[in-house]
DNA sequence: CTGAAAGCGCTAACAG
DNA sequence: CTGTTAGCGCTTTCAG
């Protein structure tokens, strides 16, 4: 390991000296500068980032927390948080927490070690209390995906209103009878996704029947199932909502087994536009939320922040920003 | 920020023997040490892991290297990275290449400053002689995903034989006009796909057609059109084996505009066996790669050569796994 | 414009 | 069993 000092010794000067060139402080004669950038070449010399890190109390690391990075709306939003956190200089730790408050807290508190300068939280839970004390504390966090109140710096979309938007458009395509998949209820944006299904077919004259929403049990794969026991049961749908792309996924596979045509016997519609869902047959209609913007704007809010702390010591108040969402209507609709 | 000299103040004690407890150092009093607990958890110490680090010349943090996170055979991988990593008390970080050399070389650059431990690389391309060159000075790297000889620590799959596996399956199914959907010709891992397709084909009395082996021009969507064209010069094929699962979903969406059923008048096949391909409709056949386990055994290996390298100063010899794939059929071959 | 010295927070001999 | 000392590699006053 070749250090400051040896290149001090090389060039022939101190190594403050040498400190201040690789810096760019303007305070150093340009023939002495020329000199140490020599002998920085000459050894091949790399910086020790972490005694740089130590020394400045500031590590140019921020951490990505999601839920599970299989989730397939999850590596979008990493995508956009690592571009811009690599082109602002930073590096991106990835955590899985699988909603495990537990695992996430374990996480925090190793994070919280000044190993870390800020935190981009995408799996808050209700009970994520443990958060709101770190940004409390002063230490920079932006909510994503889940946000819960306005206390907090956060960036997602309007779920109420792409879940609307989403149902508006079914029932003014003339469908009678419209599903609802529901996610895990403890997840507040399914809980939105839902009001705005239930908003939307009230607008729309239609009235809400209970029994074709179908709440998941244990995990996307159980909407099989509950998919076909509607069907036995008798109560088909002309459409289905998905509360997002991947229930989607799973709904057209119990309605195609069942020998039911999407669109002809029953429109399918998700809401999030993963990856996917162009690909698939029929390619699925949805609300699309702008995951690759949704990271890169938490990424830069983040970083704003912890620019703002470290000039002021303390953090500026929070804002969310709600980005837009739009309905994209594919084959899997009629 | 409380620091350990705090706490040793605060227990009337010095730093070193604060710093023994906290280690699990067996020679401390016992008095003492209840004493440095309770001060420990009065004052809420957490130890700055950036200072133990810079002291120990290890960061408990390794680098996973991908093309993109966003390709579906990533998460698995990444997740079984994390998993395992933090298991072992490591932290990772996320690094996006974009097939792109010169980033791949800036983030090597960037984390051979000793901020990092170890690197995991599954984003290897001819060029990369910069990562040879890294574990040849000693700097603990496995290879996943894309492997290019055993001169290095890796893990992967027996790539032609998956192919291989997949046409004889097809062959013997009766299928006679097997086309073959090949990816990028410089990245081997596709070199072998296609090598395993050629070998079954011979070996099955069938004959190879180069008119059917289909070569993407830009990106997985291009076998779009590709595979459209195909149709419209009358060179339909009643099979097609795609290098991977999503090139796979490309080839289905594009026969299936062409109103083609799958798998009544061709089947298709995929390698990879991603999340999505049991989810689509009809489930893809595919060749299972152990996607989890290899991100598992990869950071395995790679930790086990970082503490060897720690005993030893330096690594250990290099040696490749080989995971056995699994023939998986579904719903999209006859 | 440059060097000496102090210190970020921690660990590890070395004494006692 | 415990304290003193030195130092990981870097930046930053403070003098000169």
């Amino acid at each position: 390991m070749v250090s400051l000092k040896d290149v001090a010794e090389r060039a022939g000067v101190s190594a403050s000296t040498v400190s201040r060139v690789l810096s760019n402080k303007p305070v150093v004669n340009v023939n002495t500068r020329i000199r140490v950038m020599d002998a920085v070449r000459l050894l091949d010399y790399r910086p020790n980032e972490l005694a740089k890190s130590l020394k400045l109390g500031r590590s140019n690391t921020i951490a990505l927390m999601v839920p599970s990075i299989q989730n397939l709306i999850f590596p979008s939003i990493a995508r956009g948080v690592e571009d811009t956190a690599r082109k602002a200089g930073y590096t991106v730790i990835l955590c899985n927490t699988d909603e495990d408050v537990e695992e996430e807290k374990r996480y925090i508190t190793r994070l919280r070690t000044r190993f870390i300068d800020g935190l981009i939280v995408a799996s808050m839970m209700p009970g994520s209390d443990h958060i709101r004390k770190l940004w409390q504390e002063g230490f920079p966090v932006v909510l994503t995906s889940r946000i819960y109140d306005d206390t907090i710096d956060a960036v997602g979309i309007d779920n109420e209103g792409a879940a609307f938007d989403a149902t508006q458009y079914l029932v003014r395509s003339g469908h009678k009878r419209i599903a609802f998949a529901m996610g895990r209820e403890e997840i507040p944006l399914y809980m939105d996704r839902y009001k705005g299904y239930v908003r939307a077919l009230a607008e729309g004259g239609l009235s809400l029947d209970e029994q074709l929403v179908i709440h998941e049990t244990s995990g996307t794969g159980s909407f099989y199932y509950l998919m076909r026991n509607l069907l036995k049961k008798g109560l088909q749908p002309d459409a289905v909502l998905a509360s997002s792309d991947p229930k989607a996924f799973v709904v057209m596979r119990a309605l195609h087994d069942a020998g039911l045509k999407i669109p002809g016997d029953v429109s399918v519609m998700g809401i999030d536009n993963v990856e996917t869902s162009a690909q698939i047959e029929p390619p699925l209609s949805t609300v699309a939320q702008p995951l690759y913007e949704i990271g890169a704007l938490a990424a830069t809010k983040l970083i704003r922040q912890i620019h703002h702390k470290e000039k002021t010591g303390k953090l500026a108040p929070p804002q969310v920003d709600i980005l837009k969402t739009d309905l994209i209507i594919r084959k899997s609709t009629r």
